[in-house]
DNA sequence: TTGAAAGCGATACCAT
DNA sequence: ATGGTATCGCTTTCAA
C-alpha cells in the first residue's frame, strides 16, 4: 500500500505528470475535455492526494495558515481560534497554532519561523502599536492579517486589519451606563499601550465628555500603566482592580467599563470579595461576549464582537488575498460591535442599596 | 538574501553535505572534533535553518504534532491546547490544531489527513469507546496518544493514554457531597456513551452505594441518553438539565454532580433561572477546574485535572516515544484528580432555605 | 571518517 | 494540447 504519486495517476490516465499537475492547479482550460475526465477518473480511482511536503518544497508555499494569538487558554482567543479553524477548513487549509503570550519577541520569532517554514499566510492577533518587528517578513511577501488591531499610519502597505470598531465599542458601553443614570463611571484595563485598548478608552472618554462630565473626575484603575498581568490573567487583573477601586468607598464608582469580559468577570469576583453585589451595588459592563458572559451570575452586560464573521474575513484575507473576494490591500475592516444588555448593569436609582457604603450602614 | 542551504554550510565548513547532515541528526559521534566544530561554526555564521519541507519530503516525517480536540472554543480544551503548545515548543515542535466537534467521522478524517501530510505524532482528545476508526493509521506507525480517554481492552497495542482517573474523580466529587450530608444527589451529563464520562459515572455510583444509598433513587438527568448538544454547548445542556430536574420540586435533588465545569456552570445558570441559589438551596460540583470555576459567583467546587502535567506527558509521549523518558507503549497514565472545595457546595443542614420547597427534611 | 550521488513528489519551463 | 526534465533541500546508502 505504497503512496500514490502523481506519476501513478499520470500512468493510469495515460498522460504525463505535467498534465496531471496542470489539472491539479486549475489550469484545466488548456486541456481537452476527454483528457481532463481521464485524469479525474484516475485520481478518484487511486485515491490520490498530492503530497504537501513535495509541493511546498517545490514552490516554497504551504497550505497552512499561521495563527498567532496571545493565548488560547483565554476563552475569547479560544473561541476565535475555533472559528478560524472552521473557516480555514472550508478553504482547505490547516491552522498552525502559536501562543505569543503577548510577548513581542515571541510574536516576531513565530512569524519568522512560520515564514521560513513556508507559511505565507498569517493571522496575527497583536495589539502592538508598531509592526516593525515583523515588517521585514512582510516586505518579502508574507500575507499578514492583523486581528484586533486596527491599521496604524506607519503599517506596511500590504497589511490588512480586521477588527471591531473599538472606539464605537467603548462609546456604546459607556453610553449605556450613562443612560442608566450613572455619573461616576470607572474604566478598568491593563496597560492601554495597545491600540485596541486605547481605542476603547477613547470611546469611553468621548462618551463621558459628551455627557458633560469630566474624564478627570472618573476613577481609572491605577494599574493602567503597569502590566504585570498577561492575558490569561486578565481576570486576576480585574479582581485586583476591584479591591483597589473600592478600598475607599467614598470615591468608588457606581459603574465600571471593563476592557474585556475576562477582566469584567474578575472584577465581579473582586466585588463579591468585598461583599458588593454586581448589578445592584455596582454596574459592570464587559467587552467581547464570551460564552461565559451569559452564564455568569448575574449575566454580564457586554459589547459583542462578531467573531465568526471576523474569523471568516481574517482567513479569507490571509489565504486568498488578491482574489476577487478580497479587500484592497492596506485597508482595514472595522466591524460594528453590538451592545448586549443583560443583568450586570442597572439603573443608578436602583444602585443605592444597604450594602453599599456611601450610605454608612453596617449590620 | 537567498535561502541558506545545507550545501552552503558544507562549502563554508569545507566538508560535504553528508557530514553536515550527520551533524544535524545527532550522529556527531562518528566525526572528528575539528570537523564538528567547523560545521557548528558555519551553521552559526550563516544562520542556517534546515528546510522542513525538504526534510519531510525526504523522510516522510514532520516536526509537527497534531492536536485533535473537540473544540478549542470550550475553555477547558482551550486551556489544554495552550499547555500543549507550550510543551511542544519546548521540544521544538509545532502544533497543528484540529477541532473534531466530537464527530467520529471528523476525527477519522483529520487523523488520516495529518498522517498523509507526514504528521507522525497525534494527540487525540476523544472519548469514543473504540479506536477502530483510526486503527488502520496506527498500524502503519502513527504515534497516537489519546487524552481524556483511558485505555480500553481492544485498543491497538501501541497507543498510550493520558487521562485523569475519572473513576476516582467521580467518587471524590460524590463523596464530598455525601460528607456534607446530602442524600439526594443527582448526576448530570450529556451522553455517557464516552468512556471518561461513564468512568465518572461509575465513581459516582460506587460512592452512592458505598454510603448505603441506592443509585436508582437518585435523579439523573434525563438527557443522559440523548446527545443533541455538542461540546461548546455543554453549558446549554447543564442549563436544560436544571430546568428539568427542578420542574418537580418534590423529587428535586439537593446536590448535583456535573460531568464538567461548563455543564456545572450552565446548571447554576438554570438554577438561577428558577430562582434557586447555588451553594445555598442546591450544592453543585463540577469537574476540570477551568479558570472560570474560581471566578464564578459562587466560586465553583470542582475536581481539578492537572492539565499542565497532562499536556507535558501527552506531548512527550507523542513526539519522543521510544526514548528513555517514555512510558511503555500500550500503557496508560491515570493521574489523580484533586478536589477543590469552594462555595458552590454546602452542608445539607444549611440547604434548607425559604426558597426551597419540599421540606419536611429529616436529618 | 568523509564524500558522491540517487532519489523523495510535485512543478514549470521549454519543447513538440 | 501535451510531454520531457531539471529542480526544490535534504538524507542515506555505498564507496573511498
Amino acid at each position: 500500500m505504497a503512496r500514490v504519486t502523481i506519476q501513478d495517476v499520470a500512468q493510469a490516465a495515460n498522460v504525463s505528470p505535467s498534465s496531471v499537475s496542470n489539472f491539479l492547479n486549475d489550469r484545466q482550460d488548456r486541456m481537452v475535455a476527454a483528457t481532463r475526465d481521464r485524469i479525474e477518473a484516475a485520481i478518484a480511482e487511486l485515491g490520490y492526494r498530492p503530497n504537501r511536503a513535495a509541493r511546498q518544497l517545490r514552490n516554497g508555499k504551504s497550505q497552512t495558515v499561521g495563527l498567532v494569538v496571545p493565548s488560547v487558554g483565554n476563552p475569547f482567543w479560544g473561541a476565535f481560534a475555533h472559528e478560524v479553524e472552521i473557516a480555514a477548513l472550508a478553504l482547505g487549509c490547516s491552522v498552525l497554532l502559536c501562543n505569543s503570550e503577548r510577548d513581542p519577541d515571541r510574536e516576531r520569532r513565530y512569524v519568522e519561523e512560520l515564514w521560513e517554514d513556508g507559511v505565507r499566510s498569517i493571522i496575527l492577533c497583536t495589539s502592538l502599536p508598531s509592526l516593525d518587528h515583523v515588517s521585514h517578513v512582510i516586505s518579502e511577501g508574507l500575507r499578514l492579517v492583523t486581528f484586533d488591531r486596527p491599521a496604524q499610519p506607519h503599517d506596511p502597505e500590504s497589511v490588512v486589519s480586521i477588527s471591531v470598531d473599538n472606539n464605537v465599542g467603548g462609546h456604546v458601553a459607556t453610553t449605556h451606563l450613562l443612560e442608566l443614570g450613572h455619573t461616576n463611571i470607572a474604566f478598568v484595563s491593563g496597560s492601554i499601550r495597545s491600540v485596541n485598548r486605547s481605542a476603547r478608552y477613547r470611546g469611553y472618554c468621548d462618551a463621558i465628555e459628551a455627557a458633560g462630565l469630566n474624564v478627570a473626575d472618573m476613577p481609572h484603575w491605577a494599574g493602567l500603566e503597569a502590566d504585570q498581568f498577561g492575558d490569561v490573567e486578565a481576570s486576576e487583573l480585574g479582581r485586583a482592580a476591584a479591591l483597589e477601586l473600592f478600598a475607599d468607598r467614598a470615591t468608588a464608582p457606581t459603574a465600571v467599563v471593563a476592557i474585556n469580559d475576562m477582566t469584567a468577570l474578575g472584577f465581579c469576583r473582586g466585588l463579591r470579595d468585598m461583599g458588593l453585589k454586581v448589578g445592584q451595588d455596582v454596574s459592570v459592563i464587559g467587552f467581547d461576549d464570551i460564552i461565559l458572559a451569559d452564564l455568569y451570575d448575574p449575566p454580564l452586560t457586554t459589547v459583542r464582537q462578531p467573531i465568526t464573521r471576523m474569523a471568516q474575513l481574517a482567513v479569507s484575507e490571509a489565504v486568498e488575498r488578491g482574489s476577487s473576494e478580497s479587500t484592497d490591500p492596506g485597508s482595514s475592516v472595522l466591524l460594528r460591535p453590538e451592545l448586549v444588555v443583560r443583568e450586570s448593569t442597572a439603573l443608578y436609582a436602583n444602585t443605592i442599596s444597604d450594602s453599599f457604603l456611601h450610605v454608612p450602614a453596617t449590620p
